[in-house]
DNA sequence: CGCTTTATTGAGGGCGGTCAAAGAGCGTGG
DNA sequence: CCACGCTCTTTGACCGCCCTCAATAAAGCG
């Protein structure tokens, strides 16, 4: 179950997101709560009148079909906000894809704030939207290998300049995300890793070997 | 080329559009202008410093691949508002699906306004993130015939209880919108005929025979 | 160390893609 | 009005990428 935590927790943030972020005077009015592994942090069809923001850990977001079929909208990681991407219901249920503490604060002070806060809302919305987009390519048009390597690619620019990256969440979860099964994924990772392109230290850590070959393969589109 | 109108030309729009209607009014303080058939409203990374809204026709956001690999964004048809979906520059680029009438206003009207206007760019961002989200659930894990078969019963819902619904693009690019080629979408309508679920009385003219098994086959999602 | 979960690898099959040709729709001009 | 040519669509035959099913291997965890 999660427990709710005291809002100082909000220290747990890198301080680059402490000082002078609205966003972050923002979450300091909320509370910080802890979830476990695969715990649901809001489901379908659940009222949205919160915002979320990662402290540690990861979530997804996901849909799923009523025979089974699952598909993940997104992953957020540490420092990213989600929640607010829809109207007054939420269209995808929200789990954590591991042990996780998130700040969780009231969405309408976003919505009723006006000003800055508000601007801030929209721009978050419209920041979901541009990924979705590029989500709605990837799914559309891009093969297994490229969506894998586009995946990759994603990851380690957002951990930006670590040399060694490492994926919170499993194979299935990279599967539902990428429109794939586990077992492609899993040889397109191998394919990758042959080819000289990443490299696993671990089942769930790699370093990019080759970053040309790997935005070639990820960024066909312009 | 692109025409300007008088701004007058307004008066295109269904009735039940232009009484008390904010975006309405909004867009009284914009110019129509006219384009042919492929004709392109935006450029890809152009500036988004405009946002339109269609009056006759239809419109696709597309984004191309390096290699010629094209993916639809979305179609916009009479009395869609499109172009404010991105950040300062454009992701997709816009074109005419066949010649269409479109109203344009500045972008910056809506961005700076505050209060109701402001909020009005929020929700229609919104919309379009939900829209992008079905699309990816769509694409990532729906089948040929439940791609075809979504297409048309989403077309069928918007046009709102016409017996005869007409498609205003070509199969290529409801293909390059379901992730699909032409071939499959031609196999796939061809299919849903002789099943007995639509019926087509002309190549871009159909009409939904059994309504109910258009939706199963749409919606296994909940 | 044994048990469970998760990931990898292999063999084979099917859905959708590719290539090719025929057919339908449509504007133009005789 | 029909003939012609162009584009768009449909249909068929075949192929390949990815899925399915199955077995093995590795990782996590008590």
């Amino acid at each position: 179950m999660a427990l709710a935590y005291d809002y100082k927790d909000v220290h747990f943030l890198p301080t680059a997101q402490r000082n002078g972020d609205p966003v972050c005077a923002l979450f300091r009015m909320g509370v910080t709560m802890a979830f476990a592994k695969d715990e649901e942090v809001y489901g379908q069809d659940e009222e949205a009148d919160l915002i979320y923001r990662v402290l540690e850990g990861g979530v997804r977001t996901t849909r799923v079909m009523a025979d089974g079929r699952r598909q993940i909208g997104d992953f957020y990681l540490a420092g990213d906000i989600f929640g607010l991407e829809t109207g007054p219901r939420h269209r995808f249920s929200a789990e954590a894809v591991r042990d996780s503490v998130i700040l969780v604060v009231k969405a309408s002070i976003l919505r009723s704030a006006g000003g800055e806060l508000e601007r801030l809302g929209w721009e978050a919305t419209r920041r979901e939207l541009e990924r979705a987009q590029e989500h709605v390519l990837l799914l559309g048009r891009k093969t297994a290998c490229e969506r894998v390597a586009s995946f990759l690619k994603d990851l380690s620019d957002k951990c930006g300049g670590v040399p060694v990256v490492d994926l919170p969440m499993g194979r299935q979860d990279i599967a539902d995300y990428l429109g794939l099964t586990i077992e492609t994924v899993s040889r397109m990772l191998s394919q990758l890793q042959s080819g000289r392109i990443v490299s696993f230290c671990a089942t769930r850590q790699f370093r990019v070997v080759n970053a040309e070959a790997l935005a070639r393969l990820a960024d066909q589109a312009q």
